[in-house]
RNA sequence: GCACCCUUAGCUCAGCUGGUUAGAGCGUUCGAUUCACAUUCGAAAGGUCGAAGGUUCGAAUCCUUCAGGGUGCACCA
């Protein structure tokens, strides 16, 4: 018996470039990324159950980078194994709008260009300007997702800001509202006078700087600030109830004193928020643009007056300051008070933290502005009967476990923020994203999709994107109807991204989920590190050290691009990636390229049954042991280790030992000792190729198609070993 | 200020619920290679596991303190 040559020996090296886009041709064309295309095929093992995840929908603003390239990986394994295994597995693509942050990058685009903003050109041109915009950016994304070999269901595609997703959010907004969760009030909130909008408590990043702080004769006190130009309004006058230097003053005390533009009268408050330990121990408060000041003012009832407005433009306040704006004035306001000889002292290299809004606009201004919130502290009824504010549920489904974050420390963090969480406020001022579905007349308010009549006017106002991210898991399976998919897949199985976003998103689903379904979101939260480059440091444009996925999947392939991500990476770290691992891995889709050509050619196909030399049957049974071990690792999310285990195996022991121990084999005469052998290397090849298909699954489906099987379909939906 | 994480070979990291001479990849050095391998194979060098205490028969692993690095939240007028 002559070991026969494998009809068409495939050649070498392994070139991904060639392979890999008939390889997704054929996933596409097979359409096992629909759940119920595998259940028609039969691939679907009804007793396993259901397996589900929502895709983080990317921002439509961008293109992929290597964030998405590993949370794409991590998610396909996670997918591509399940399927495997025969559960009806479904992974939901979509795109985000990213209201602000796209809106942001348009407008300066065409201001760049045609020096015009959005009033120059709109509501309605702007819009279309975005969707045109948002349109191309977005087939890009898609296109460039596939090529990771994401096995997504493209049939139940969702677009944060499509027809079906809109539904969503005004049935979300109007449940919320009807229950007194949202409500409309003026409060102290951040505004960012460059976009012109409120933003949430979240979208703030401080930054850090440099600024002189002024020390001012304020009547008997001295007070410090930062900021000269708040302080026209000043009228009131706060130290701590328990400083022993003010003992002599008595809450309430009017004071009369020469202030910026001439004499005033100041009110003594006594207020715990005062700090003994800073400066004077004495504090003059700004309500109208202060969180804390508003905090003091309301305790004590206290008016709050405007000085600075939208644009940061001084007020009548101001007096003969008025109409410059804050950055300028600022020296020229210190001049007059040094003038009249109310310069105490000036520490010029004050450090202290400025908010910024993180999504590409301005120093925030605090402004009291009359907005929506969702009150997370206010109790209401859950549709599973139990009375509750948000902020308890949201805490309480990861405590019972309904929940459950891994790696596990990021559960603390989230419980600390959830701690620290005031009122969410959810109008923004800018044109595009999901418009708030309530209406006004004669000071009327009422919700809902469409105007309840004549004379109803719509809020000119959108909400903030991360309200309808929030419905993400739920909507992309066609909530608020009763749908199948809601029934089968929801809550989902894993909910896999970046911890940047945790409290963005994650913590956001969560609130939505147990408020409207009366039902977490998902079982499982996952929380993968950031990408950084070999150094790391966070690539960035500016250092000029990004490495873009497809650069790299088009150099080495999207298999070794894929394992740079997975192997080295443990759950919540940081990765370090550099371009040198990339290229590590590609050798290693090579290696086992020339494996399977190996074993192929030393393959008889016309071997039917085999007695098994003892030997050989261990060296199965090795494999097998190797098999439950990746999936002991994946089931327990350390998709590091599992790589890692297949990778070891397949170089080190299969390839560097076991097929080096079958050449004398292959070379002697012993026939039944051949046939074992072959039997057992093409059985361990068939293995290691199911194995590694989750991580690797352009080149292990390319192998699978030259293997000389009979009625074969493909590697996606091959069994798994065990 | 509050909290969380990290510190193991030159570099990037594994070492889980404590148990034999502490592991891998990359890098370095040396050797082999017309036999599946645009390469691969073999071998070597290299670590007082951040520091100091403690618990224990036994600690890289658990506890305490400290130092350095990172991150989140809050924020001072």
């Amino acid at each position: 018996m002559e070991p026969s040559k494998a009809p068409e020996l495939f050649l070498k090296p392994y070139n991904p470039a060639e392979r890999e886009p008939e390889i997704l041709d054929a996933w596409e064309k097979s359409g096992y990324g629909n759940p119920d295309t595998c259940e028609r095929a039969g691939v679907v093992d009804p007793s396993k159950g259901t397996y589900s995840i929502v895709l983080p929908p990317p921002n439509v603003t961008g293109t992929l980078h290597m964030g998405h390239a590993a949370m794409l990986a991590i998610e396909d394994i996670l997918i591509r194994y399940h399927r495997m295994r025969g559960y009806k597995t479904l992974w939901v693509p979509g795109t985000d709008s990213a209201a602000l942050a796209t809106q942001s990058k348009v407008e300066t685009e065409i201001y760049k260009k045609e020096k015009k903003t959005r009033h120059d050109l709109g509501r309605e041109e702007l819009m279309r300007r975005i969707d045109a915009f948002v349109e191309e950016s977005r087939a890009t994304i898609v296109n460039q997702t596939k090529k990771m070999g994401s096995s997504l269901d493209w049939s139940r595609y969702a677009y944060t800001m499509d027809e079906r997703r809109y539904a969503a959010v005004v049935e979300a907004f109007v449940r919320m509202y009807d229950a007194g969760l949202i409500y409309r009030g003026d409060r102290i909130v951040n505004w960012d006078p460059k976009l012109q909008t409120a933003v949430s408590d979240d979208e703030i990043e401080y930054v850090e700087q440099k600024d002189p702080f002024y020390h001012f004769q304020y009547g008997p006190f001295v007070i410090g600030t930062v900021r000269p130009e708040t302080k026209f309004g000043d009228k009131y006058v706060v130290m701590h109830p328990d400083d022993q230097r003010y003992k002599e003053y008595a809450h309430g005390q009017k004071i009369d004193l020469e202030w910026i533009n001439g004499p005033i009268t100041a009110t003594i408050i006594k207020d715990e928020a005062a700090d003994m330990e800073f400066g004077s121990g004495v504090m003059t408060i700004t309500p109208a643009h202060s969180a804390i000041d508003f905090e003091i003012a309301q305790r004590h009832h206290l008016d709050a007056e405007r000085v600075i407005d939208d644009r940061g433009i001084l007020l009548p306040i101001a007096g003969a300051f008025e109409g410059q704006h804050i950055k300028k004035a600022r020296a020229a306001i210190v001049d007059k008070l040094r003038a009249k000889g109310l310069v105490v002292k000036v520490d010029e290299d004050y450090t202290h933290n400025v908010a910024t809004n993180s999504r590409g606009g301005g120093i925030i201004e605090p402004q009291i502005k009359l907005q929506w919130f969702i009150g997370v502290n206010k109790a209401v009824r859950f549709p599973d009967g139990k009375m509750a504010t948000l902020k308890e549920r949201m805490r309480e489904s990861v405590e019972d476990g309904a929940i459950n974050i891994l790696p596990e420390h990021f559960e603390k963090i989230y419980y600390h923020w959830i701690d620290n969480l005031r009122d969410w406020c959810i109008s923004r001022q800018i044109w595009f994203g999901h418009r708030i579905p309530a209406w006004f007349k004669d000071g009327e308010i009422r919700v809902g999709a469409e105007s309840p009549g004549e004379g109803w006017t719509q809020d000119e106002d959108t909400l903030d994107t991360w309200f309808s991210s929030g419905l993400w898991t739920f909507s992309t399976l066609g909530w608020p109807e009763e749908t199948e998919d809601l029934k089968v897949y929801h809550p989902t199985s894993v909910l896999e991204t970046g911890y940047d976003i945790l409290f963005f998103w994650v913590a956001r689903m969560i609130l939505m989920s147990m408020f409207l379904l009366g039902e977490a979101p998902f079982k499982n939260v996952y929380l993968h590190g950031l990408v950084r480059d070999g150094q790391g440091r966070k690539m960035s444009k500016s250092l000029g050290n990004i490495i873009d996925p497809l650069d790299m999947v088009a150099k080495y392939g999207a298999d070794a691009t894929r394992l740079s991500l997975i192997i080295g990476a443990a759950p919540g770290n940081d990765l370090k990636l550099s371009e040198d691992k990339v290229r590590g891995y590609k050798n290693f889709a090579n290696k086992l390229w020339n494996i399977a050509r190996f074993v192929l050619e030393h393959y008889d196909q016309h071997l039917v049954q085999v007695r098994l030399a003892q030997g050989d049957d261990e060296l199965i049974d090795e494999s097998m042991k190797v098999a439950t071990s990746v999936s002991h690792h994946i089931d327990t999310f350390r998709l590091d280790l599992a790589a890692d285990t297949a990778y070891h195996f397949v170089w080190d022991r299969f390839a560097a030992e076991i097929l080096e121990e079958s050449k004398p084999i292959f070379r002697g005469d012993d026939q039944a000792a051949i046939a074992s052998r072959q039997y057992a290397i093409h059985k361990i090849l068939d293995t290691s190729l199911r194995l590694l298909h989750p991580f690797m699954p352009f080149v292990t489906e390319a192998i699978w198609r030259e293997l000389p099987t009979k009625e074969r379909d493909l590697l996606m939906v091959a069994k798994w070993p065990v």
